[in-house]
Order: structure tokens, then C-alpha cells, then sequence
DNA sequence: GTCACTCATGCAACTAGTTGCATAGCCGCG
DNA sequence: CGCGGCTATGCAACTAGTTGCATGAGTGAC
């Protein structure tokens, strides 16, 4: 029941139409809880018949209405119990991984073509999100309250990027020195990999 | 389609029963890809109908047969394919993250608090890793083809629990400084959060 | 003018994964 | 002896999330 209580957290920084939070959950939020706008729209429509939420709808010029919602206080105190709640350890979820695992199932050569493209990402998203922290947080120090949690949160997901970059790293230099030896170790070519 | 690969990747590695494959879920592997006994029989059901897995019953003394899979040639090739194909970059998932996001619409000192127990659990987790690389590959530079891959993943899941440990202790630290603060701030107190 | 695109909401059908339970024998505890 | 726990497989019902499509009006490109 997470992405109900992302959506409860979007909303009361402001409110906000189903489509507005999905481009939200495109980018800041969403990089933690990523969500299609059908899930959404699907989710708000439950919330409201909970009473979470209440939407009104909003006239626009040259463009459909808006159904724009706001939090309730059925919803602050639902969202404030969820905050405070006990939480199981979170299990992490990466195809990645069990490609690394399994590389010498397949063609080595084209996994590691694979981690470099995932490095390059991981690396593209770094730059990005340094440069958000840089551009929106000059002073981190001075930060509080919501504030800060915006700021740390973006400090959370460069941390982890920069874990993506550096255990890339680490893989492709292993295999590499792998590689080079396989070369030098001239006539008796002990070829590692590629079992079949 | 990655729990069949990661299917695929352990039965290659020894062929096993359902809930053998389980059990490997629960540990090394299921690390980076965890799922239930259900949906592992389920799935292998699935694979077997479509020709990427052969079962065998195994007699037992004293419990219930087994069904031992093993990779079929079909599932070899189904294997090297996925290996090699391109992926999207992947996105994650943290519910801790929203907390941390929406910490200012609830009861801080209790967001704090779950912060703590996330931060022990993944210490616990980080230490138990570090133990299993001292204890199974007292030599990593010696490392080549499966083995290698094995401990490089071993070693990704040590950064990542770093990763937890690091980012949880900055938040907290932040946190922290500012109820310092909010403290010395005498009788003006600009107590942040809270905001209902 | 019409073609492609965006804004905005939503339905229907699908895949993936979880939770609860059933069966059925064997093992050890008290 | 009965109770709980382990081994092993599996069904049924549920929740969560994805994919593909529909609608209908407005905007800009050529």
C-alpha cells in the first residue's frame, strides 16, 4: 500500500490532477516510486471513495478539466499513522544482478557490453541529479523541515547512483583482468566462461 | 521475465526441486531477486510447458519425492539470448524513501526512529556479507569465470547495504543538527515539521 | 486542411507477485 | 499419544502494476 501513501505525501505538498502526478512521479518523488498514470488515476479513484482524498474539478481554457484532488483529514491522519508505523527490511530488485550472476551462461562479452550501457546510465543520471542538487540546494546546511527532507532524499539517489557506477566499475575491471590474462598466459589458453 | 532467467541462472548452477530453489532465493541469489515457493512452482510449471526445463521424480526415505529440474538445450539457448539482450535502465523502489520524503507530515521523532531500525538491519545484513566474502573467498584476485561472478555479486550486495547504512546515517545526522539547533534556538523556537 | 502531438481521463485485459490454505507423511517433544 | 514443525507440492483468491486502446478538444507544422 505504498503508492497510495506517495501519493498521499505528492498531494500535500500540493494538490494536485492525476496527470500532475505522474509527470511528479517521473522525476523527484518517482525516483523512489515510479508509477504509469493509469495506476494512478485507479488508486486516487479508490483513495477518494476511502475519503483520503476530495478532487474538484477545474476548468481550464483550450483544454479539458481537471479533476484536481487535496488531501483530507481522514487522509493526513491516515498518512501520518503510515509514517510512524514498523516496517519490514526492504528487499532490493535487480535484473542486473542476475545477469552479472549468469554471464558465463551466455556470451560474456555481450554482458559486459550490457554493464557498460547500464554504467553509462547510472553515470548520466549522477551528473543529472549533481547538478539538480547544485542548481536547487546551494546551502544545504541551512536547510529544515520539508526542505530538507527534498534535499536528502536527492542526496539519496546520488549516493546511489553512485553505487550503480562504482560496482560497475568494479565488475568490468575484474573481468578485464580476467580477459588480459587469458591473452598472456600464451599457448595453453585456459579460457574461462562460455561453459556450453 | 527475469524471476524464469533467474530460474534458469540457478538451475545451471546444480538443478533442484521447487522448494530447493526456494530456499537459494531466500540467500545468495534472492538478494537481488527474491520470490515465494508459490510462484517459483508456478513459474516453473510454465517453464516446463514450454520446453525450457526438464523435471525428474526423486525418492526420498523418509519424505515426500522430489521434482528435480535441470535445464533443457532450449532453455540453454533461452538463457544466452536474454543475456545478451539490451535492457532499460532499471528503477527503484524504496518505500523507506517515500518516509523519508513525507517525514514532515507526521510525528518526526517516529519517522526517526524507523529511520534507526532500517539503519541496524541493514548494518546486521552488511556485517553477515562481509563475513560470507571473508569466509568463501579468502582470494578474490584469484577469481576467474563463475566463481568470479559469484563473489562480485556477493561484493554488490556489500556496497549496497553500505550504500543503506551511509545514506540512512546522513539523514539522521541532518536531522539530528537541526533539533540541536531547534533546541539552542532558546525561547523563539522555530520548531520545524509538523505542519498540522 | 489534415496530420501529428499534447492535455486529460479512463476502461479492459493482461502479467507478476502475495497470502491463505490443503494435503500428507515423518520426526522429535513432553 | 497428540502437538507442532519440517519436507514437499500445489490450488484459489487476491493485490499490484503494465500495456494497449479510446475519447475529444486544442495547437502547431507544412
Amino acid at each position: 500500500m505504498a503508492l497510495e501513501h506517495a501519493i498521499l505525501v505528492s498531494l500535500r505538498e500540493r494538490p494536485a490532477s492525476g496527470l500532475d502526478l505522474a509527470r511528479r512521479f517521473d522525476r523527484s518523488i518517482g525516483f523512489f516510486w515510479s508509477a504509469t498514470h493509469q495506476q494512478i488515476y485507479r488508486v486516487l479513484a479508490r483513495m477518494e471513495a476511502d475519503g483520503w482524498v476530495r478532487s474538484a474539478a477545474v476548468e481550464q481554457h483550450g483544454r479539458p478539466d481537471k479533476k484536481v484532488y487535496e488531501v483530507t483529514d481522514a487522509g493526513r491522519d491516515e498518512l501520518a499513522g503510515w509514517l510512524a508505523s514498523p516496517m519490514p527490511i526492504e528487499k532490493s530488485r535487480s535484473e542486473l544482478a542476475v545477469r552479472l550472476r549468469g554471464a558465463s551462461y551466455g556470451d560474456r562479452a555481450a554482458v559486459l557490453q550490457r554493464v557498460r550501457e547500464q554504467r553509462a546510465d547510472h553515470a548520466t543520471r549522477l551528473a543529472h541529479f549533481e547538478q539538480l542538487a547544485a542548481r536547487d540546494f546551494p546551502d544545504p546546511a541551512a536547510l529544515t523541515g520539508q526542505q530538507l527532507d527534498i534535499y536528502l532524499v536527492l542526496r539519496g539517489g546520488i549516493r546511489l547512483e553512485q553505487f550503480w557506477v562504482e560496482w560497475l566499475s568494479e565488475y568490468l575491471t575484474a573481468h578485464e583482468a580476467t580477459l588480459a590474462m587469458a591473452h598472456d598466459d600464451s599457448p595453453t589458453r585456459r579460457t574461462e566462461g562460455k561453459t556450453r
